[in-house]
DNA sequence: GCCAATAGGTCGACAGTCTACATATTGGAC
DNA sequence: GTCCAATATGTAGACTGTCGACCTATTGGC
């Protein structure tokens, strides 16, 4: 229950950043959790349990494709790529969080 | 799964807001929920089944306490209190969202 | 020979929210 | 007088998404 000390994520934001980090192009799901890691400087951690499964809903709904590669450290690595409707579910999906983050200050009263 | 646009309310935060609210002093559960979707110009829905839950949560912790009273308008209604122990999670939960958040603008390259 | 890092993945538990329901009172519209 | 919206509290069951723990495999360094 202690929502946020509990979890690394706001749950429902995952998708979005792994939307916005495909748009760097086609990157492997480890290269994708490392780098939201990196960026965040360490408060949002993404741990398999949750990245495959999503990787895997966003491809079911066409937001993402994939295809085996290399790495290039030569390991086997599948490479996710986004699609035309995940680029447009990026933007909705950044603009209701956006809408929520804002509505929620403002009930704090910080805007 | 198309999660912001479903639920109005970005899990992990309902507590948060349920326990600012209450910095306004005493109020029955109807009017938390009011209150909440009034400054947040509607964005922010708080149904039922997710408040009184939320609500029993925050007791059993110890952050609010509960009793009967009445309503402006006469009716019967509970009211939550929040507690010292509650003031302080809610100063917790608070900066663990303003970092989440800080942390995901990083992400999404707009901080 | 071992461990850390890289790579992919599954499984089951769990928390939290939602929809829908149930109950009751008050006040206004018709 | 009858109905409905608003006020008020709550429960039950479904559902989603995340998490921790586990499993496999390869590479490189110690």
């Amino acid at each position: 229950m202690p929502k946020l000390p509990r979890s690394e994520l706001l749950p429902g934001t995952l998708e979005m950043l792994v939307l916005h980090t495909l748009t760097l192009g086609p990157l492997h799901g480890y290269a994708i959790s490392q780098h939201i890691e990196k960026l965040s400087e360490s408060v949002l951690k993404v741990e398999q349990g949750s990245l495959y499964p999503a990787l895997e809903r966003l491809q079911n709904k066409g937001w993402v494709t994939s295809k085996w590669g290399e790495s290039p450290t030569g390991r086997r690595a599948r490479y996710y790529k986004i699609t035309a409707s995940g680029l447009k579910q990026l933007g909705e999906e950044t603009s209701a969080f956006d809408r929520v983050t804002l509505a929620i200050n403002r009930v704090l009263k910080r805007a």
